[in-house]
RNA sequence: CGCGGGGUGGAGCAGCCCGGUAGCUCGUCAGGCUCAUAACCUGAAGGUCGUCGGUUCAAAUCCGGCCCCCGCAACCA
């Protein structure tokens, strides 16, 4: 049961009814990083990721463009997937709602949470705005000049009936709230749990979970004219992922529950209500983590077509490449918190620690290797002293903490304490000066480089889920081979010895982060504009 | 009394949960180095931590009032 020695992680579906944008990137990119990141641990990791395809709006979207729902969708859901191959997401299974297999698994699910007498069949009546396509409550509606109810966005609404299947969500207040008190990491960050845990203390009512007014969505089972509210069937995708509803299946077996649902802050209450009290029902263990990123922000503005300031990431990507940008957001954001960004903030953050601290400590160090030994990896000899000592107990100290950090998802503090490393490494090479000891002490030069060497490569081990094509490309560089890439490799003392031993000889070296540079004005907007 | 986030040297942030030297990055200024992607290293200037009050031997950190900014289901409100 609690393998630890896996880890199933997924991040939300996406609802593909417009282009991919910077929030969908974000949230996919640190998911990655999360699941690289345990696979450097040597787990059986497993990511799930897709997108979330029924609903009304879906069938709206598509016949603007006069397609079907399904139509559109198949239009549409590529582009997701194409986002994320370009960023290099390391998902094991694209999920689309509309698979056949996520069909069976939701109809179990469902069929599940019915044996244990928890749906049942009722009326849904209240202020329905088609606008809005939402019910409101007496409370939240005013009144307009002409004595009309307007709901609070100002729309006309008119008293509705709909029959409508119902779960009894009510029912599992008191589980919930025990759920939560057994297990404090249950929802993070703490903000988030506390909002949840007030939401539920107010009280849960029934929840309407199948809807008679469109047809794209899931068939309730035996039910004509029932389609599963979008939510139901969004959230059973982490089961289906993994083989529900063959509880038996090996890959179930081994991967559920989930170690962490990452999601955006705003479908927290889904994620950490809703869906725990379906999987109580339904007989099913609940996922160890739900946890909350926060919203970025363009220069601390919410994008929008109106103002302007929307970015594709796509146009990231083409600008600035794909690790800069995927290091920005890890680096200059809390993960848990929102951010902002702006293209002088990733030109800045990216050149001066990817470019200037790291990339250009290993240019210089292997470069200078390359030309004055030939290539030849320096050998650690005689020379080595103290300073040699303190340099790498420091890089095993950054490593050791980003380690620690990513554990915690302090994905931005872990990268915080890697640079603290790269620091030290570039105060080490100033200090000691192997330019100098060139002329006056090659056996002590040779020490030295040995080190750096030694150093560059732990900390190019330790940032691979961060920037993964970047650390590959320079890995593959120093010669270090696949199989020696782990976390595990870090602990092995021997490998420097045994790597030069083979006879193992660098290159002549190029920059792995070249510098960016702001795109000019008018470049700016026509890639930046959506 | 809708909910939530935030106000810390020029800019962006950390620190606040577990009170006690205000830390980091960028920028600026002055040095150093010249191996390297005009990069790297060293030092300096610059903050009464939004505001008022309370608790305390001691508050950016805890409590209360006030002011201001921002976001709210990430998209043709």
């Amino acid at each position: 049961m609690a393998d630890r020695n896996r880890f199933y992680i997924t991040t939300a579906i996406a609802y593909p009814n417009g282009a991919p944008h910077i929030g969908h990137a974000y949230e996919a990119i640190a998911s990655d990083v999360i699941a690289r990141f345990h696979r450097l641990l040597d787990k059986d990791v497993y990511f799930l990721t897709g997108t979330d395809e029924h609903g009304l709006k879906m069938e709206q979207t598509g016949r603007k463009h006069g397609l079907t729902a399904r139509e559109m969708a198949d239009k549409m859901a590529p582009a997701f997937k194409a986002m994320d191959d370009r960023f290099n997401i390391s998902y094991d299974r694209f999920i689309r709602t509309s698979d056949a297999d996520h069909y069976t698994a939701s109809q179990a699910i469902w069929k599940a949470m019915e044996a244990s007498g928890d749906i049942y069949l009722d009326r849904y009546e209240g202020w329905y705005s088609v606008r809005d396509e939402a019910f409101y409550d007496e409370s939240e509606l005013t009144t307009g000049e002409d004595g009309a109810k307007l709901s609070p966005q100002g729309t006309p609404v008119e008293w509705t009936v709909e029959e409508s299947y119902f779960f009894r969500l009510s029912k599992y207040q008191d589980a919930l709230l025990a759920h939560y008190e057994a297990n404090p990491d249950f929802i993070r960050p703490e903000s988030r749990k506390n909002e949840v845990l007030s939401f539920v203390k107010g009280g849960l009512k029934d929840l309407s979970i199948s809807r008679t007014s469109f047809n794209w969505g899931i068939p309730v089972p035996e039910a004509e004219g029932h389609v599963m509210y979008v939510w139901v069937d969004a959230l059973t995708n982490y089961i289906t992922g993994v083989g529900y509803p063959d509880v038996e299946a090996e890959s179930f077996k081994k991967y559920w529950p989930a170690d962490v649902h990452v999601i955006g802050k705003d479908i927290v209450r889904f994620h950490a209500v809703y869906w725990p009290a379906f999987l109580m029902s339904a007989n099913l263990p609940l996922p160890k983590q739900i946890f909350c990123h926060g919203f970025l922000f363009n220069r601390g503005e919410k994008m929008s077509k109106s103002v302007g300031n929307v970015i594709d990431p796509n146009g990231l990507a083409d600008l600035y490449g794909i690790d800069p940008v995927r290091y920005f957001f890890l680096r200059e954001v809390p993960f848990g918190q929102d951010g902002s960004y702006s293209h002088e903030a990733i030109v800045a953050r990216a050149n001066a620690e990817l470019a200037n601290s790291f990339g250009n400590l290993a240019q210089r160090t292997l470069s200078f290797i390359a030309k004055n030994l030939g290539g030849v990896l320096p050998a650690v000899g005689e020379g080595g002293n103290a300073d040699d000592a303190a340099l790498l107990a420091e890089v095993k100290t950054a490593t050791k903490e980003l380690i620690e950090r990513f554990e915690k998802f302090e994905l931005s503090q872990g990268i915080e304490a890697w640079m603290r490393g790269v620091f030290a490494c570039n105060q080490y090479i100033d200090h000691q000066a192997p330019w100098a000891l060139r002329k006056t002490d090659p056996v002590r030069m040779e020490a030295v480089l040995a080190v750096l060497v030694q150093a560059i490569r732990d900390l190019a081990i330790a940032i691979q889920p961060v920037v993964p094509g970047s650390m590959a490309k320079l890995l593959d560089t120093l010669g270090i081979a696949e199989g020696e890439r782990s976390f595990a490799a870090l602990d092995d003392g021997a490998w420097y010895q045994r790597h030069k031993d083979s006879g193992f000889t660098l290159s002549p070296p190029s920059p792995i982060f070249p510098r960016l540079e702001l795109p000019a004005e008018e470049g700016e907007t026509e890639a930046m504009k959506a």
